[in-house]
DNA sequence: GATGAATGAGGATTCATTCAT
DNA sequence: AATGAATGAATCCTCATTCAT
């Protein structure tokens, strides 16, 4: 089965008409508010605010507040998705770092998308479960797997490669929670490009020092 | 400035009184439910119910949902701030090692702060940013400094000293912010003492990697 | 003035257009609706979703909901009214049990309208007085009369009059009114051919026993 | 297992606290306009206006408008069935007439609860049936079984037992529900206590002829 | 004739908060 | 200190209706 392809009846790539427009406009709507506030502390009055609508008429494009919660995640979702089962069926086997900085580049074009996320971390993830469930279970016992078959496999015991897993994911993940807070405490964005550039660097270095090698070019040379 | 000390109404170590024993029991309940549900998706019905009161009841204690978050807040963070403050202050001034370690136990003994402040992270910290103002930035510039003045200078370049200062405090709590998920997707608990004590040894390991020793015995024995 | 002959937009018999056949399947629709649920309790969307449309397909055919159901009533009512008009103009003076039976055989035929009426009696009659007003009071008039004409007359007050005439209605309109509930009860339908037969015998017999006689065809005969 | 005595909080006889008495005066009003507009046609704004309270208000006293409408029908049905299961226990066997006046008594003295009756009739029951089938099909049987072994036995076949007992049921109960219209059409307030007494009289006299005698006092004489 | 989109009005319900008891 | 009652504000959602296509 496929990653899923939510998209608001049916738009490939532009949209046409001027309905799917609109639903596209409350779903860029919708991500941030949703991003920034959280499920319970976003009102549709304001989604509606933002995209110059009044609170019934998106009721003509999404059934309820769960519907468009729903749809946000799913459209957030299935490019990384899509992206990251890409990345790990390429069979370059040891190639964590591919992985981890697809995953980087992925969230970087979409940096609203591991704010909801973390929300639904916290929250347990009531929205997100059923899709996380098929997709990221296998994409976690892959990156075990490359772990344990790469250099890594030397310097790190079996039991921790799911809390190194964890970890990476952390960095990732984390790195675009913290920004609204960061740019508020220093009034630096981190979501800049740059900033985002020199992030995506360091974590590729990250991993060389943690997996003992960029094991992309050359699986061995520092082993 | 000393670190907070923001206690329901003057109760000093062991609360006496009947009341304060209330006024504690419902921070314990607010601090779950904010924790797991965020601020805008708590009611005060819903703390009430956890403490067996009815809602009006709970202003007796606190002055408003707002203060009743911020006093949740503060006595979380307060001990943390205080941990970190002594262990910055300790002039062992190459102790990354011991600041993140004290980091990390402290959030063990009080799972839920780390959920909370993420909650905040993620909402731009409308709440938290006063007490973080004061108290964050120091502790951010002395792990800079650390960084800078340890045995890591020469591995990372200073405009990476701020990230990677992220990436540390990002893998501490984001182990935190994901167990409420993990435990729904994978049935496992990451907070119980088991995980809680692999995941502080992973991470000690993990800063002598990155930072090239554990700085504290001696700055270059493991370079 | 004759009974009313609403139909709509001029469908003189059988349906011939396209747009006459979706007038009628909405009325249909509408009139099965508004029977079980009340005027208030039926949504637009219900009908257009029974009749296969859009809701706003149904401003095409009528003008408004309102409209819609005088439209429903006027169509059930008509030939109820000018069958009973007829029965009370053949001028068989003593004829009650006839024209409660015109009535019965018309309201079953059309089962749905009696329950329309209850909802309307209950309610005051807000959309069926204007058509009530002319015709009821004409019929109850009669009926009276004919009581008072007929060998009733003896064994009931003048005043008795309009009360027996009620009642005669009641038991009548009730038996529809219930049968709803009573399927939901008792798993019967009192809708069903072989229970309509039933109780228009019953009827009958009942007109019998309460008026001293069949007075149609030999006034004295059973009494 | 008893009638339902459901009433708000536990007021027995007259309601003491201010609580209770706001509760009764909401399920007055609640009363009066479910029964002449329905539960799809009440707004429960407009029963607060009528208790001279605010919408949210009535919260304090109905978990919701469902509640509160299964409350109005309780308090309303209770003493009619706890009458009637108690005509129909006085075990005076052959006592029709005794258990539908009874009935036709209980009804005036809260002549709103037919018609709340009625309007649940047409809508299937929805709310009324958990409450009725308990408590109506056992009457019903006794009604059945008096006829059975009453007087009219001889004169109704075993298969019209039931239609009688509707036929009865809907003298009595429709007599309330056309009041409304008939007062409309009419301008006669068929609620006034002359009319129900002539009604009641009406009724009585009806027994005898239908059943051929008032088999309270002589059970045989007419049979 | 049919419909997607939009909307004003309203409707049930929640919620934080106040106040008298 | 606790709470029943009340409420303004808001929230999600429904619905009848309109209009451009």
């Amino acid at each position: 089965m496929p990653p899923p392809d939510i998209r608001p009846r049916a738009e490939i790539r532009s949209p046409r008409r001027k309905g799917e427009r609109t639903a596209v406009r409350i779903l860029d709507a919708a991500e941030d508010l949703f991003a920034s506030r959280g499920f319970a502390g976003t009102a549709l009055r304001d989604v509606a605010d933002a995209v110059g609508l009044r609170t019934p008429s998106l009721y003509n494009h999404f059934e309820s507040k769960d519907a468009l919660y729903e749809a946000v995640l799913a459209r957030g979702i299935g490019p990384v998705l899509r992206a990251l089962v890409e990345a790990v069926e390429s069979r370059q086997t040891h190639d964590a770092d591919r992985l981890v900085k697809t995953l980087m580049v992925q969230l970087a074009l979409r940096p609203k998308l591991p704010q909801l996320i973390q929300h639904e971390s916290l929250t347990g993830g009531e929205h997100l479960s059923p899709m996380l469930r098929e997709w990221i279970a296998p994409i976690f016992a892959r990156a075990d797997q490359m772990i344990e078959t790469g250099p890594a496999a030397n310097r790190w015991q079996p039991e921790q490669f799911p809390l190194l897993v964890i970890a990476m994911y952390n960095i990732i993940v984390g790195y675009f929670t913290i920004a609204p807070l960061y740019k508020e405490l220093n009034g630096q964005d981190l979501l800049s490009s740059r900033m985002l550039e020199q992030q995506t660097r360091l974590f590729g270095e990250l991993i060389v020092v943690i997996f003992g090698s960029n094991p992309t070019s050359e699986p061995d040379a520092d082993g």
